[in-house]
RNA sequence: GCCGGAGUAGCUCAGUUGGUGAGAGCACGCGUCUCAUAAGCGCGGGGUCGGCGGUUCGAAUCCGCCCUCCGGCACCA
């Protein structure tokens, strides 16, 4: 294979990045860099997907058109991947024709092959719970919720066939078992497979940001759908025949675990329905987390990748995130372990490394170092060991064990140079020679070590080559990737690559951003359109006093509540088990909606709804007085 | 409740298809060199590999049950 096309999945542009969609894009630019330092010629694809009714919504919001507010996001997702040093080859954004155009085309293939047909999404609607039901979900005909009998709605929509590829994938994961990996969502994909499929909607009436069918332009391909096909349009899908020859199938989709699904099942039915090539792997990365804590703007746990790589440069956060995880599993990420890993990694290890290196040949050889006989026969060895485990392990997809390959002979050098002691050699006029040889070794394994670590830091890998002497011009892994003991090389001693850091400055508590920036909320308030006081009125806000509260069986979130609201006494439900515990609650005086409609929720029927603050991802905090009032009380 | 993931040294984690007395980094203690960014190198302490059973000549690794933590789903009026 001389060609390797590679993917990440393109991103919503309802927010910015943060560290775990910066994760992907590393990680993959790793493989693409690495493919190219092999000789591969290589096409790197990452994008933005701007289909979505969210976007939509969240365009006219801040008064913009969709195509306004996408152009503004991409130039801030291209800041941000700039920022990281990602060499991505082209961006696709699903608003473009060249998209357009591959989503027409595989369409309609699919729809020749007599794989979609119009049908009416059907079934039982409860009004009540707002929700199609299922024939099992009903009890005697009727919601078991709500008592009632549901509604049979039609609504016209667009199928793709998905069931009828149930056999066809399971042949085609038996017959490539590396199709998806790691082997653990494999499996997991297999098991779901082995439930059988269900035909999937592809299409939604009625909505104008989308992509027209080709065969029914009253409806929009749905966004999902849509999405996927940006792997082959990018490469010229519907548009350019030539182009497409060359890069498809694609060699590698980099993806996050939670989108397998539609990477190993929906999309490699789509194109063994269209005739189309299959994609040839499909890699699910786990998460980054902080501090232990999923990514959540509202906690303050997600990370701007801006800003991490601004601390010390894009090198050492790609070099943290592929060296300390463990590609395929989830991993952490806190400022304390990211400033431990640079002064251990970085300024401890590597940097000094070069600067003892760099020093000793000015002081001793004035820089000029040329060998004067045979190679350190062990540092020869395992820098040949080194550069052949770092090539099945990056092969293999297991970066971290690649970064660990090149720090053994950092290691080793270091190693090394206590074991020669080239400070003692030099008083000594007879180990002249002997002196001039352990410092090209030294060199050398540095030399080596960078040419190895060019994928994950590229730019601080061409500085350590220039100051040892090598050239960082086209390299070849073939070439560049083994051990020399020939020519003549000139150092440089210059200043510290990365200095110390003596200490930790950021805090990992969880830091909601200041509210003079605090994008999420604000916007959002600023943007929600404004209601009267008479709007407001409508709802009737009233204290009331918890008599009895009591978990609700086999509910992890709910609390079945008896209150009392001045005028009578009501039962309601409220999501807030995981915060409060029942016998916290009696006696404490709460906000509620007094005038809401019923509703029934684990077969309790709800009289209102109790006001808790409910962060995003966080546990809800009931509202509460300092001095509280009757119950009845009006809220306003 | 259902479905996943995880539980290995004080901390963060590696441990391919079961097999040499269980590892790395950080932190800690001791020693040592002086070329270097108070960095490097060497030695050391410290673990019932969540618990209990089972398969096996042999299990951190496979199987069963249980405990704990974290996600996702169902309820979130």
């Amino acid at each position: 294979m001389t060609r390797f096309f590679l993917t990440t999945a393109i991103d919503y542009v309802n927010s910015r990045p943060h560290l775990g969609t910066a994760y992907e894009k590393i990680t993959a630019d790793v493989i693409a860099r690495y493919k190219r330092l092999c000789g591969v010629d290589t096409y790197f694809l990452m994008g933005n997907d701007e289909h979505s009714q969210n976007v939509f919504r969240k365009a006219a919001e801040e008064g913009l058109s969709p195509l306004a507010y996408c152009d503004r996001m991409e130039q801030e997702f291209r800041d941000t991947w700039r920022h990281l040093n990602l060499s991505f080859d082209d961006f696709i954004r699903t608003t473009q024709p060249r998209h357009k155009a591959g989503v027409t085309a595989l369409a309609k293939r699919i729809y020749d092959a007599g794989d979609i047909y119009e049908g009416v999404y059907e079934g039982w609607y409860c009004v009540g719970c707002e929700a199609f039901k299922q024939e099992k979900d009903l009890v005697d005909g009727k919601c078991p919720l709500h008592l009632t009998t549901p509604q049979w709605i039609k609504e016209k929509n667009y199928f793709f066939r998905l069931a009828k590829y149930q056999q066809p994938l399971l042949d085609h994961f038996a017959a490539h078992p590396e199709f998806l990996q790691p082997a653990m969502r494999r499996n997991e994909i297999l098991r779901l497979l082995e439930g059988g499929l269900e035909d999937i909607s592809v299409s939604r009436a009625g909505q104008a940001w989308g992509i027209p069918l080709p065969f029914d332009a009253a409806s929009v391909v749905y966004v999902w759908f849509d999405a996927l096909i940006n792997y082959a349009s990018a490469v010229g899908l519907g548009s350019d025949q030539q182009m497409f020859d060359r890069w498809w199938p694609a060699d590698l989709h980099i993806i996050g675990k939670d989108i397998t699904r539609f990477h190993a099942v929906i999309w490699p039915a789509m194109l063994m329905s269209a005739g189309v090539a299959l994609p040839r792997q499909v890699f699910g990365h786990g998460f980054i987390t902080f501090n232990g804590q999923r990514m959540s703007k509202s906690l303050g746990t997600a990370i701007d990748p801006f800003e991490a790589a601004s601390r010390f440069g894009p090198d050492p956060l790609r070099l943290y995130l592929v060296k300390e995880i463990a590609f395929g599993g989830d991993g952490d990420f806190s400022w304390t372990r990211y400033d431990e890993r640079y002064n251990v990694d970085l300024a401890n290890n590597l940097g000094n490394l070069v600067s003892r290196v760099t020093a000793m040949a000015d002081r001793y050889r004035q820089g000029r170092l040329l060998p004067t006989g045979a190679g350190s026969d062990r540092l020869v060895r395992l820098g040949e060991q080194v550069a052949a485990d770092y090539r099945h392990s990056m092969d293999a997809y297991a970066l971290h064990e690649g970064a660990a390959a090149a720090y053994r002979l950092i290691d080793g050098t270091n190693e090394f140079i206590a074991a020669t002691s080239p400070w003692a050699l030099a008083k000594d006029p007879g180990a002249a020679d002997r002196l001039t040889q352990v410092l090209f070794d030294a060199a050398e394994a540095i030399r080596l070590a960078a040419v190895l670590l060019t994928p994950i830091m590229p730019t601080a890998s061409a500085e350590i080559l220039r100051r040892v002497g090598g050239s960082s011009d086209g390299l070849c892994l073939d070439r560049d990737g083994r051990w020399r003991n020939n020519g003549e090389r000139g150092l440089v001693q210059e200043g510290s690559l990365w200095p110390r850091k003596e200490q930790t400055i950021v805090t990992d508590n969880p830091t909601p951003p200041p509210s003079t920036q605090h994008p999420a909320p604000s916007i959002s308030e600023a943007a929600t359109p404004r209601i009267s006081i008479d709007d407001f009125m409508k709802v009737e806000l009233r204290v009331a006093k918890v008599l009895a509260a009591e978990r609700v069986p086999k509910s992890r979130r709910l609390i079945k509540v008896q209150v009392d609201v001045g005028t009578e006494q009501r039962t309601l439900v409220a999501g807030i088990a995981e915060a409060y515990e029942p016998e916290a609650l009696v006696g404490r005086s709460v906000v509620i909606v007094f005038n809401l409609q019923p509703a029934t929720l684990m077969g309790i029927e709800s009289n209102g709804m109790v006001l808790a603050a409910s962060p995003d991802g966080g546990k809800p905090t009931l509202v509460s007085f300092e001095d509280p009032p009757p119950p009845g009380t009006r809220v306003r």
